[in-house]
Formats: C-alpha cells, sequence, structure tokens
DNA sequence: AGCACGCCGACT
DNA sequence: GTCGGCGTGCTC
C-alpha cells in the first residue's frame, strides 16, 4: 500500500540540466525502481539517437509538455554535488548572463563530475617543511641535494614537487627521502592543514583596525565593503585576521584572486597565519584535484579556498564571506565561451548566502567605487602605509626629440645606471612583447601587416621572422620592400626583445630577466626568473603585463613605464581608467625597497590632462573627475551594457545580419543602440568581427530587450553566422 | 553544440 | 556504381 501510495505521489519528472546550447534544461521520466534524486545531484539521461550524457537535476515536477519523456538511465549522486545555495548562484547568473543554465552549470563543475564511472578522484602530495632550518642544516650535511630541496621549500613551500623539476629533476623522490627523515612532510592534494600558525604580533595602523571592526559589525549579514587601500596599507592584514574570526565561528571563507600566478602567494601569507585547511583551486589543477576541492568545501573539509575567477562557484558548506583581492582586475571577467565577472557574481553570491563581501584594491574599479560613492558598498579606506616607506617619486620622461637607444631616452639609462649602482633593482614595464611593433619600409611607408587581421607585425628577433600577435602567423621577413622595392625597411617601436637586448648591451655585469609569453611560457621558466629576481643581486626586469600584479620583488627601487601612448588614442572609454589603475599597480612594485623609489613614465605627452590628475593628485580624485564625465555622457557606471558581438568571413553579410537584428528591435526610450559597428580590430584570422552596441539608463528594460532578441534570433538562425551576447562588456576588441 | 539524414560531384 | 562533401534540422 505505501509502496502504492509514493508511486502517485511523487514526482516522476525530472528536469535535467545539460550542456547543451537550446535549452535550460529537459524533462525525463522518472523510473518507479529509482530513488527520488535530489535537486542538485548528478544523472545520466539518453540524448539523440545514442548519446548518454551527465545531467545536473535542476527541479523535479509531476508533468511536463513533452509527451514521449525518455527515461533517466542512472542517479551518479546520492548526496546532491550542489547545495542550494550554489545551484541559487548558477540559476540567477545564468538569468543575468543570458545562458542556458545548463552551459552555466558545467562550466563551473570541475571536468571530473561529466565522467560517469567513479574513480576514486586522484591524489596529489604538495610538500612544506617541518623542521627547522637549522635542524635540517644539521641532519643534511652530507646529503647537498636534500638540503637544497629542502632549502627550496622552506622559502617556497607548501609545493608539489613538479614544481622543483627545475631544481632537481629527482625532487619528488629527494622530497620522500627528507619525508623519512621527518624533515618535511606532505599533505593531499592542493590541501595544507597548519595547527602552529604564528602570530607575527603587528599593531595594526588606525586604519586597518576600523576597517576590521567596521567589517566584524557585519558579520552574518549581506554587506558589500570596499577595502580601498593603497600599495602597502596592509589589506591582506586585514583579510587574514578577519578569516581568522570567521574560522573562530565553524565558517568557511572563499578568497578569489585574478591570476594562477598569485594563487599560491596569497595561500601561503594565509596558511602561514590561520590554523586550518587550506585548499588552492585554478585551472592549472588537475581535473580531479579541482573535483576534491569541491567536494571538501562542500563537506565543510576546507576552511579557506583561495581560487581564481572560476571558483566563484565552489559550494561551501558554511560559507562566512567572499573576499575579492584586486577587484578591479580584468581577469575576473571571463572572456570566451561562458561570459561571466567573479567579482560581480561575488557580490550575488553574498547577497544569495547573506554574508558580507569584501572586495580590496588600491585602485577600485570605477564601477565598484560609484557604489561607494553612492552608499550601496560600505567604503572602508586604508590611506597610511604600514612600513611608513615615503611613495615612490615620479618623473614624467618626454620622448619627443629624445634620444634613444632600444626604446629608453639617455636619461632613462641614466636612472637604471644610478639604481643599479645602489645594489638596487630594476623594472621596465611595457605592453608589448616581441623585437619591434612594425616593419616599416623608409622610402614609400609600406608597413608589414596580417593578411588575416587588421594588424601590424610584430618582428621577433631570435626568430628572425614577423609574427601575428592576433592569430598566430607567421612570416618570414622580406629583403626589400614588397612596394616599392627599397631596401630601406626598417623595425619601428620597441618591444620586450628589443629592450632586453638594449640593456644588455648597455649594462653587461648585470643579469637582465625578460617576463612576457615568448620567454616565459612554462611555470618552471617562471619560477626559474623568480629565483634569479629573489637571489637580490641588482638586475633588470623587463616585462609586459603579467608582472603588473602581484609579484613582490622587496629591492626594486626603479620601475619604468614604456609606450603607455596608444591609450590616449583607444576608442575604449575605459581606456584611460586602465592606463590609470596599470600605473598605479606598477609604480607601487617600487615602494618596497629601502631606498625611496622611484618612478618613469616615457612618453609624448608629459602635460597631458590624465598625467596631472592621476599625480598631482590622487586615484581617487582622477576618479572622481572621470566618473563625471562618464555620467555626463551616460556611461557605464551610470549605464548598462551589452554587446552582440558577431563574425564572419564576408562583411556584407556580416552587416546585413546585424541591421536585420537592429531593426528588429523596437524603440524604447532607456535605450539606445548604436551600430552595426566593426569591431575596432575589423578583421581577424580572416573573419570580419562587426558589434552591435546597446546602452540603457535601466537594468530591466535592457534585459528584456535582450531576451526577446535572443528569442526571435534562435528561431531564425540564419546563414549560420556566429555572434553571442556580452553583458556588462570590459573590452571592445 | 553534436550528430544524423540527405541530395549532388569525382573516384577505387 | 560508391565515397563523401557539408547544408538542414532535431535533441525532453
Amino acid at each position: 500500500m505505501i509502496h502504492g501510495m509514493q508511486k502517485t505521489t511523487r514526482p516522476h519528472v525530472v528536469q535535467v540540466a545539460l550542456k547543451v546550447p537550446f535549452a535550460p534544461y529537459l524533462d525525463y521520466q522518472l523510473p518507479d525502481e529509482f530513488d527520488l534524486p535530489s535537486v542538485g545531484a548528478r544523472v545520466v539521461v539518453p540524448l539523440g539517437k545514442s548519446k548518454q550524457l551527465v545531467g545536473m537535476v535542476v527541479s523535479l515536477a509531476s508533468s511536463s509538455k513533452y509527451q514521449q519523456l525518455k527515461p533517466l538511465t542512472a542517479i551518479l549522486d546520492s548526496e546532491p554535488l550542489l547545495n542550494e545555495a550554489a545551484l541559487q548562484l548558477l540559476k540567477q547568473a545564468a538569468k543575468y548572463y543570458q545562458i542556458n543554465l545548463g552551459e552555466m552549470i558545467f562550466t563551473a563543475l570541475p571536468a571530473w563530475y561529466r565522467k560517469t564511472d567513479n574513480k576514486p578522484i586522484p591524489i596529489h602530495y604538495w610538500w612544506q617543511v617541518q623542521a627547522s632550518l637549522e635542524a635540517a642544516r644539521t641532519a643534511l650535511v652530507n646529503a647537498p641535494k636534500q638540503l637544497e630541496v629542502f632549502e627550496y621549500l622552506y622559502q617556497h613551500g607548501p609545493i608539489q614537487s613538479k614544481s622543483m623539476a627545475h631544481i632537481n629533476p629527482a625532487a619528488a623522490k629527494i622530497c620522500r627521502q627528507l619525508q623519512d627523515k621527518h624533515l618535511i612532510t606532505s599533505s593531499e592534494l592542493s590541501f595544507l592543514a597548519t595547527d602552529h600558525a604564528c602570530d607575527p604580533g603587528f599593531t595594526l595602523t588606525n586604519d586597518q583596525a576600523n576597517a576590521l571592526t567596521q567589517i566584524e559589525n557585519h558579520q552574518d549579514q549581506f554587506k558589500v565593503h570596499l577595502l580601498d587601500g593603497v600599495t602597502g596599507s596592509g589589506k591582506t592584514e586585514v583579510y587574514i585576521r578577519f578569516i581568522s574570526k570567521l574560522l573562530g565561528k565553524q565558517q568557511q571563507a572563499l578568497v578569489l584572486v585574478p591570476e594562477i600566478g598569485l594563487t599560491p602567494q596569497l595561500f601561503q601569507e594565509i596558511s602561514q597565519r590561520i590554523n586550518g585547511q587550506m585548499a588552492i583551486l585554478h585551472s592549472g589543477l588537475s581535473a580531479g584535484a579541482r573535483a576534491r576541492v569541491w567536494h571538501h568545501a562542500a563537506r565543510g573539509l576546507v576552511d579557506v579556498v583561495v581560487s581564481t575567477r572560476s571558483g566563484i562557484f565552489t559550494p561551501f558548506k558554511n560559507l562566512g564571506a567572499v573576499l575579492v583581492d584586486e577587484e578591479h582586475d580584468l581577469s575576473y571577467k571571463q572572456q570566451e565561451g561562458t561570459r561571466y565577472s567573479a567579482r560581480d557574481l561575488a557580490v550575488l553570491r553574498g547577497k544569495i548566502e547573506k554574508i558580507p563581501v569584501i572586495l580590496g584594491s588600491a585602485t577600485p574599479s570605477f564601477e565598484t567605487l560609484n557604489h561607494a560613492i553612492n552608499g550601496k558598498y560600505h567604503w572602508l579606506k586604508l590611506r597610511s602605509r604600514t612600513n611608513h616607506n615615503p611613495m615612490p617619486s615620479l618623473m614624467l620622461q618626454n620622448t619627443q626629440s629624445k634620444q634613444f637607444n632600444k626604446g629608453l631616452t639617455t636619461q632613462t639609462l641614466g636612472a637604471i645606471e644610478s639604481h643599479l649602482a645602489e645594489n638596487n633593482q630594476v623594472l621596465v614595464f611595457l605592453n608589448r612583447r616581441g623585437w619591434s611593433h612594425k616593419l616599416m619600409c623608409h622610402e614609400c611607408s609600406w608597413v608589414a601587416e596580417c593578411d588575416d587581421c587588421d594588424a601590424y607585425l610584430t618582428f621577433h628577433q631570435h626568430l628572425n621572422l614577423l609574427k601575428c600577435h592576433h592569430c598566430n602567423r607567421r612570416y618570414s621577413l622580406p629583403e626589400f620592400c614588397p612596394q616599392c622595392g627599397s631596401q630601406k625597411v626598417e623595425t619601428m617601436g620597441a618591444g620586450t626583445e628589443k629592450i632586453a637586448a638594449g640593456l644588455s648591451e648597455r649594462f653587461s655585469q648585470h643579469q637582465i630577466v625578460r617576463f612576457d609569453r615568448d620567454s616565459v611560457n612554462t611555470p618552471a621558466a617562471w619560477q626559474k626568473n623568480l629565483d634569479i629576481v629573489r637571489a637580490g643581486k641588482p638586475c633588470v626586469i623587463v616585462g609586459t603585463q603579467m608582472l603588473s600584479k602581484g609579484h613582490d620583488f622587496p629591492l626594486l627601487s626603479l620601475v619604468v613605464v614604456v609606450n603607455v601612448d596608444n591609450s590616449f588614442y583607444s576608442s575604449d572609454f575605459r581606456a584611460t581608467e586602465y592606463l590609470a589603475q596599470l600605473l598605479i599597480q606598477v609604480s607601487g612594485r617600487a615602494g618596497r625597497a629601502k631606498t625611496k623609489g622611484e618612478v618613469i613614465i616615457q612618453t609624448q605627452f608629459p602635460e597631458h590632462e590624465f598625467f596631472q590628475t592621476l599625480f598631482k593628485h590622487n586615484y581617487q580624485t582622477f576618479a572622481q573627475q572621470q566618473l563625471e564625465e562618464r555620467d555626463a555622457m551616460r556611461f557605464p557606471p551610470y549605464t548598462y551594457m551589452a554587446i552582440i558581438r558577431a563574425q564572419h568571413r564576408n562583411e556584407s553579410v556580416l552587416d546585413q545580419f546585424l541591421h536585420n537584428m537592429a531593426n528588429g528591435l523596437e524603440q524604447h526610450e532607456d535605450i539606445s543602440v548604436l551600430g552595426p559597428l566593426p569591431a575596432p580590430m575589423q578583421k581577424r584570422q580572416k573573419l570580419y568581427r562587426m558589434q552591435l552596441i546597446l546602452n540603457s539608463n535601466d537594468r530591466k528594460s535592457l534585459h528584456q530587450m535582450i531576451h526577446q532578441l535572443k528569442q526571435r534570433n534562435e528561431a531564425s538562425n540564419e546563414q549560420n553566422i556566429q555572434w553571442f551576447i556580452d553583458i556588462d562588456p570590459v573590452s571592445f576588441d
């Protein structure tokens, strides 16, 4: 009887989200002999003629508008993999970014969970020292190789043995030997347990103490705090103390960082100061490792997760706060496939879980700053530096009519020389790799361009060829100008390769360390370069964007920034915001040495209002002034933006497609439709690229309009043109 | 997105 | 005569 009752009352339609773009979920029939699956559990379902897919139960229903439902094949999880809050976040994110729920879920889910064979999640080991340096030195007098590995671990651990391959190829074996001697221990996977946290007994500055109190006054409720602190003001210390408080209440913390390279750093810093289980999570980890972090976080077995953007979706048993470090960083926005902003989702998550969210930055994004100004976010300012070092001094080096040597002015070279002479390190920062930016004929001004893209070719000296940085196509070097036959074809502008070569010539007695995608393409290469710099000898570091954030070089006293001028020609209304953030961040790198830091910016426009406002005053003044302009021009953050981007090999077909799309939109007083416009780089990899920009005073109306547009165009998918919607775009290329 | 079905050109 | 090109349309 009871059995019969269950049959009639229990829902027998299971709504399953799958990684398919055409529906948020599909309905399946629950066979009588199956247990009722939990919402948030994975199942296997048939699709089409022969496919069996892993899907996620998003809801249960008693009926379906489809008559002939296929039955579930299997239920994979008896316990839900996603709890209510995690699923809620994904549902709302899918809605906001106009992506099917299934696609949202499956971009969030570690790939390991898409497999059906439930093999145990593989285990990796992380090593950390257990004994003191002195003890190890005594124990290892006759084992120099082991001591070397120990010392490395002492400085850089916890770390996986494969990341020490550059120290010793047999590092894994040596680690096991050290473990046998009880000098080091291993912990599972990307986890680390500490029970001997040290308290360096820092006295908080008034700003820090105040910020901490304010944050602590808002525990267990949704509240966004902007921790607005200049470099060296001790944001991390505030994070750590707050996290400790959370752990004391058995709550967990999620810490987001912009890049993989920064995860070990913050991970280590926090791990030295708290007692608890920590985990690291980023795309460099194996699928199994990521799954294990999820598994443990969901069960409350880990206290702190330090993660890059995809970690925002990690399910937690008892999450107490989300912290977003360097919140202005563009890496938080996923730029391909499923486009979302992890920073914005952190705020959404805080709202869903009713917990505080802390956004930290020395240069807050204008979006965040605006919320702080209008009181929506709680604005906590850290204005004094904990080390009391003075701010670096700044010099704008006019590049017009100055003598150059491979990209640097004689004055700049002189400054580098004197900093090296004082045993300090120098950073030359520029966002251009390769030897030169373009190859040009001095007779007829022909410039080498890519056949497939609207872009100049970059000369790479060590390869002796021209490369397109947008499609990676390579070209051999022409011996004479293809247009006029002249042999006066020369390289123009400087890239990291040329600057580094020039510096090597000039400062041959010092090491020149180059960080760019060409010279640092593996984690080992990264580590090797970092080790050279950390060794502390005076040297010149030449690097691109990848150096602008995070890594602390304590001996750096001079930062030279080359080639910032194209930001002034950019069509992106946020170009100066990004430049200001970059300059402040990079300058901050110079302030940690004992010698007073110095920053040199090489520019053609030293008198530009941009520099005057930013450096005669400060970032906040600059931002407030720019915000007024944004408001007057009706741009974000005062309006809401979405872009429809499309590409096709035929320019007129593309134009027509977007025209039709634009014409299909109803007039709306709050929404302006701009375009179709060619994208800043009109052609890329043989495809023409155009866009439609929607700008609105009202987020709801914009959302509705896009929803309409999506439905209408999905039905009549014309001539297989690739297109997608980017909500809250942060870049126009 | 995949993947099958389908109707036209050059090949052992 | 078949192999295979990728245009069209469907997946609960």
